[in-house]
Order: structure tokens, then sequence, then C-alpha cells
DNA sequence: CAGAACGGTGAGAACGCTTGTCAATTCAAC
DNA sequence: GTTGAATTGACAAGCGTTCTCACCGTTCTG
């Protein structure tokens, strides 16, 4: 989703989501893996690769399956409490986040990330769109840089 | 890359002289199958995966090998004569574009494409990054929506 | 003009990320 | 404690992409 915002429409229909109890509605179980992910993704605050996290359950002492650690941050994913970007090599990253609707500043060199928001941006592509005639917007936005802590060092 | 910024200076393309200089530099013969893709990149407005693009050639009668296709592509990218995009699920897809710097406004059900740009988000990331210390910058920006045809077919 | 050098090509193997499969397990409610 | 669905994990695909390497066509040199 690389932190597109407006959450699609559509499926505000026949969702139904129900976070927590629901019993017959899936993904809502509170198990020993999904609390050791959350953890872990707690622990962080840049963007990390769902195999990197898997090794890093690992070096908790939690064992996780690979599959599992999958599952788990595309259910967080779905219910936007993780972001998803997509790394240059096509590798899909994860990083908790606020649940309100902002984009990323990150540096290319060691992945240090800033939460960044603005109506400006919105109302920009929401200018533009209307211009064209385009609607039900989203957009993606990212923007990467060398950080300054990084760009010292070099 | 997905339209980041900061196009080469690159070569224009086409209308490239047949022997370049520098000898040992990969990237310069114009080959049947360059050609070929050329062409079809030239018949589309929308974005193709590399998948889709090779089958094109196959229909037009000229055989390209997939790895070409992916060589080529990417050759053209990286000279500023193809945008790049990363879409959801991963694959590249492929478009002309002008070598200017621009974004997308992309219609999520037809896939009809606008190329815009404006001074005013370049400012807005600009600003943000050096807000939080942040150099040598690019960003990622892609808008989607719904364009009047499909939206009044709705 | 022959030969050498070299970029380009294509088939298929290799790769890395992700998702599907399915038996075994866990949890919550009876 | 029993029961059944949700969940898990090891493994096997599946997928797009890149790599490998023998071969080809041009272009350059002699």
């Amino acid at each position: 989703m690389t932190s597109t915002d407006e959450h699609q429409p559509g499926q505000g229909g026949g969702s139904a989501p129900a976070r927590t109890a629901a019993p017959g509605v899936p993904g809502t179980r509170p198990t020993r893996q999904r609390r050791a992910v959350g953890e872990v993704l707690a622990s962080f605050d840049d963007f990390r690769s769902a195999q990197e996290i898997h090794v890093l359950l690992g070096q908790r002492g939690e064992s996780v399956g690979l599959a599992t650690v999958y599952r788990t941050l595309q259910l967080l994913a779905d219910a936007g409490e993780v972001d998803v970007l997509r790394s240059e090599d096509g590798e899909s990253i994860y990083r908790r986040c606020s649940s309100t609707h902002h984009h990323h500043l990150v540096c290319r060199s060691c992945g240090a990330t800033v939460e960044v928001e603005g109506p400006t941006v919105e109302r920009w592509t929401s200018a533009i769109a209307d211009e064209h005639g385009y609607v039900d917007i989203s957009h993606t936005l990212e923007i990467f840089g060398t950080c300054s802590a990084c760009a010292a060092r070099a």
C-alpha cells in the first residue's frame, strides 16, 4: 500500500473487520506469535523487511515461522497498524505507524525514518486531480535522502 | 525507481549518432531488438509490465528474448526515456515519458495516465527535508484516482 | 579481405521474496 | 475434558527478475 492514503473506498461495504472479539471472523486471535511480532515491531523505528523481522524474532528466542510472520504483517497492514513500503529492489518493508495520514522521509543510507505530514501536498494532489477530472483520489509519496548523521559521516 | 527525480542528463535518445565515442561504454548499439522495444513502447500510453511488453513484441512478429526486454527497459530507464513504477504486487511497469521531472496521475480503473508537474510539491519536499536535516533529496509521488470517463460509466 | 574484439542476444538456470498447502497444534467455548 | 475452528510451521510451489554462457553480427585492425 505504500502509505497510500484513504484506505480505498469500497471496502466499507461488507468488511465488518471487527478487530477483537467476533467469533467466526478470522484474524482475531491473540496468539504468542502475533504478540511477538507486535513486540518486535515496537522495537525499531525504521522500515524492516519481513525476513529481517523473522530473524529478529529468532534472536529474541521467539520462534515464529516465516509464513506466519508474513501473514501477521499482512494482517496488521490491513488493519492499518503498520505501514508497508516497497524498497527499490521490490522487497516489502514494514514499520508500525501512527494511524493518521502521513508520508515518510527515509534516509537511504541508514534507513532512519521520519513521519511527515502537511496539508500542502494533500491540497496539491486534490487540485491536480480535480483539474483533470479524476475523482476518488489517493496518493503515495515518499521522500528519500541522506540524514544529517550519515551525511556528516561521509 | 518509481519516477524518482534526478533524471540524469541522459543522452537524447532516438537521434543518437550511430557510433558513439567511448568504446567500451555499453548501451549504445541500435539493434533490431532495441528498436522493436522502442516501437512497442510508443504503441501504448499506460504502464505495462516487462512481460506484457515481451508478449506484445511476439504479437508483432518481433521475436525478442525476455532477458533482452528486461535489459533494454533497464537501459531506457537509466537513460530517463521510460518511467518505471512498481505496481502494488511488486511488478515493475514501464511507460515512455517526457524527460523532464514529473509525476503521474493514474486511473485505477482503466490505467489512463496523465503526467503532472508543479513546483509546489518540489518545494514542499525540499522544505520538509531541510527541516529534518536530510540532504541529497529525491522523492516518489503517484496519484491514483478514477478518471471522469470511468466515473461516468460506473 | 581476413581475423580479432567486443557488444548484444537468447535459452535456461538460478535467485530471492512471497504465497499456497496441509497436517498438526492451540485456543475458546461448550 | 471435548470439540471445532483458527492458527501455525515446514516445505513446496509460483513469480518476476537477474545471471550465465555459448553464440552472432558489427566494427575495428592489420
